[in-house]
DNA sequence: CGTGCATTTCAACACCCGTTGAATTACACA
DNA sequence: TGTGTAATTCAACGGGTGTTGAAATGCACG
């Protein structure tokens, strides 16, 4: 009813597809080394096709990178049972996710973030708005002690996605998480409420 | 005496001009955005006096990359004073060697391994072998568990380089070696020594 | 002096890149 | 059926890349 004349756009199932071919590419490549071309080749379709649908290559990242996940959604699972066991709890939310589709896209944003300038101010400011402010924040931290807290909390996620699933260090990448979260979970407890001074 | 005949090959200053040049670019943009063009330029030099010295760009990043630190020499100073505070000791002496020169062939090497997939080897092959077998083999840790201890202690030294020296989280980036010790080291002396299965 | 060799430069090759504009195809509506 | 519009492709531009081989330069020795 009240239709437009011509045909509708956005034929759904190629546009999918190059998004799909280049959440691949920019995950397993980043930013810079993902080309275009190859691209578009993967998704069988034309490299001016990509430009047609999606703009410029930042354009394209972006959205590849849209709203694979809403951090904000997953904290209050993590935050349910109180502070006890928070950190374990955290790790294993972590590894649930990362194991997940949505690792890709975080796989990418890091792959690229790592060389590449503008991509690295958009990681490190989902980083902070997003996650690590809003988790202290939500568990009622000293805003005094809150920032050095949650970039040692950040320097061990950090670190445990960077060995387990863009470096892949054995045995790290294939360990349970389980066993991961055990170990680690106190560690980001420690962070999180522990005394940072000395043992 | 018994001087062999011609010009003598190696103009020490403009080979130590490429290799500084070269050591920059790779940490600054990564084996691969580092071009060959630019570090020439950087150095004052054509592109070719370049190749004519080092060969190929995989030669230039391993003569770059070449002894800018021995991490066998650093290990007796961490277990100068047995098992008590060795993980504080680590966490020292990583800042100390990181916030030095030898940071640069760090960074580089790590801006590489993420993108790069031979870099990425290097980047492995280093870590395991040189630095993490030998701290575990000289601490007497039970072989059954180095894997996982090694492991988890590369996540936590990683993740801190990681923010600090690549991403430059704040507050992590300018935070004082000593408070960073203090906070990181017991995770450190736990992964190492402590019980690692729940709390 | 002259000759050999190391240093340095120049110019070019072949390749890949992101992006663009025009041309072609095919569908949905009047 | 005709027409507008979206989907799709083709060919090309300008620029950057690593690498190469030949040429030029200048020093050290016989």
């Amino acid at each position: 009813m009240a239709g437009r004349s011509g045909r509708r756009p956005g034929n759904p199932d190629t546009r999918e597809a190059i998004l799909g071919a280049a959440r691949s590419a920019f995950a397993e490549r980043g930013f810079d080394k993902a080309s275009i071309r190859a691209i578009a080749s993967a998704a069988e379709v034309d490299p001016a096709l990509v430009h047609h649908y999606f703009g410029t290559k930042d354009q394209l990242f972006l959205a590849a990178m849209e709203a694979p996940i809403d951090p904000a959604q997953l904290l209050p699972d993590v935050l349910a049972g109180g502070l006890d066991g928070v950190g374990e709890r955290m790790i294993r939310m972590i590894l649930r996710v990362w194991d997940g589709p949505a690792g890709k896209a975080g796989v990418a944003l890091i792959r690229s973030a790592v060389t590449n300038d503008w991509t690295a101010r958009l990681f490190r400011e989902f980083i902070t708005t997003q996650v690590l402010r809003r988790a202290m924040t939500e568990l009622k931290v000293d805003p005094e002690e809150a920032p050095l807290r949650s970039g040692l909390i950040a320097s061990q996620i950090g670190g445990l996605i960077m060995m387990r699933y863009v470096i892949r260090l054995e045995p790290l990448a294939s360990t349970s998480p389980e066993a991961i979260a055990a170990a680690m979970g106190p560690t980001v407890q420690r962070y999180l409420t522990g005394d940072l001074s000395g043992v």
